[in-house]
DNA sequence: GAAGTTATGCTACTTAGGTAGTTTGCATTT
DNA sequence: AAATGCAAACTACCTAAGTAGCATAACTTC
């Protein structure tokens, strides 16, 4: 009984942000944190369509883990989401019970509480008011993806490297996070490029004064820059 | 009750191949067949951001529908299903009951089931068995979209070309089907790239020997010559 | 503080795919 | 059967993005 409250009271406002539980009472809440433990995971660990991931499901309390693929022949890398703080996974094999086949790779130095699938499988059959929202979770990730897929079709990678910058500018401090210390080669994973490209138009940014770069590092100097550039590039034809 | 029996008598084939209500027992077919009706599109019918799909969920039993995005400012199409008997849509809208901002038209004269999508909810809510089905359909669909994802940027145009062919050839008759009386137009909005640049592979296809086209025409004349050609595009580098 | 590693910056080159425009041919309509 | 319209075929051209390679800078670690 302590276990959980003290999870809860420690993590309450991650919990609270997480998006699959939205409106969950604390009630609920602590009931369900019996079945969770927390875990550890150093920056760097990579798993590797990991048995785990049928058996278990997290939510990442802190710390990033990029979710990605990789082109069997090229070896190519693609990352599909940059899971942060309040993300949950594997929501597929939650969702149908099979293996999902991508890879996982913390970028920070990570800590996730974990739960066994079947408890929460078992949970989920017991307050099956949670389906609807899990279901509408589940609805808007797909929406998530589909404009991700048109986004591909539509735009050139200019545009999906401004598109990433300006999305990921915190409102509040106008700078820009998550993705501020990733090197050239994780951001070309992101937006699928390469990272002689990336570096190309990273340094267009930088001379038109829009941005600071160095080392592992992207600065937004002037985001009304960023902004103009991003309506050119859909006007022009 | 003469309704639905006549529904479900008329449709069981097709109702029994479709997906998302896999395995679902006869009677609770009927019990939930009450709430539906029939209708008919004609080929052509266009929808776009039609208030109807927010309170209705349709199945349907013949002909295709494509749903598709357009870029506002390119206004280049993008078909992100071709959906056909048995298929249902909006399972978004379903999902999370929020506005879906996608098109569709009719790619044939069509039949639907459709139901107001509150009664679904309500025959949802007194069978929550089935929620588990619709999660793991919408795990299925997620699926799908992510590998479509990451094969935009991996493959080629001339590799999505062929694997466009080769997954819809018929297993049986071992002809094309579902995409084959298509004009290259759509072909292309298929596979997110140009009428232009698809007519050039199809080309080279038919010089090959591998299919042959007329107006609006596709067919397979030699399948082991596509396949040859797909193993290639992916060891070349 | 030397050696090794990783990330960036840049140049030069190649190529697939997009674009534009014209011709040809098939099919529907009247 | 003539006329219209759409779809396909083909040519020529342009450009963004991928590729290869190397020099330099910035961190590690021993």
């Amino acid at each position: 009984m302590a276990t959980e409250n003290k999870l809860f009271d420690k993590y309450i406002p991650v919990l609270k942000n997480c998006e699959l539980f939205n409106g969950m009472t604390n009630e609920h809440w602590r009931e369900l944190l019996v079945n969770f433990h927390e875990e550890k995971w150093p920056k760097e660990t990579c798993m590797v369509n990991h048995q785990k991931f049928l058996f278990h499901f997290y939510i990442i309390v802190s710390g990033r883990i990029k979710m990605y693929n990789v082109d069997e022949f090229s070896e190519k890398e693609h990352t599909l989401f940059l899971l942060k703080e309040s993300d949950v996974f594997d929501l597929f094999c939650l969702m149908d019970g099979t293996r999902h086949h991508v890879y996982y790779e913390c970028l920070d130095n990570i800590k996730v509480l974990a739960i066994p699938m079947d408890k929460l499988k078992l949970w989920l059959n017991k307050n099956p008011v949670y389906y609807q929202h899990f279901l509408s979770y589940a609805g808007k990730m797909m929406r998530m993806l589909e404009s991700n897929v048109s986004q591909l079709i539509f735009t050139d990678i200019s545009t999906r490297l401004l598109r990433l910058l300006v999305n990921n500018v915190n409102s509040n401090s106008k700078q820009l996070e998550h993705i501020n210390d990733l090197p050239n080669k994780e951001i070309a994973n992101l937006i699928g490029s390469t990272r002689a490209v990336v570096n190309r138009h990273l340094q267009r940014l930088k001379k038109n004064g829009s941005i600071k770069i160095a080392r592992k590092q992207v600065e937004i100097k002037d985001i009304s820059i960023l902004l103009k550039e991003l309506e050119n590039q859909n006007k022009k034809i």
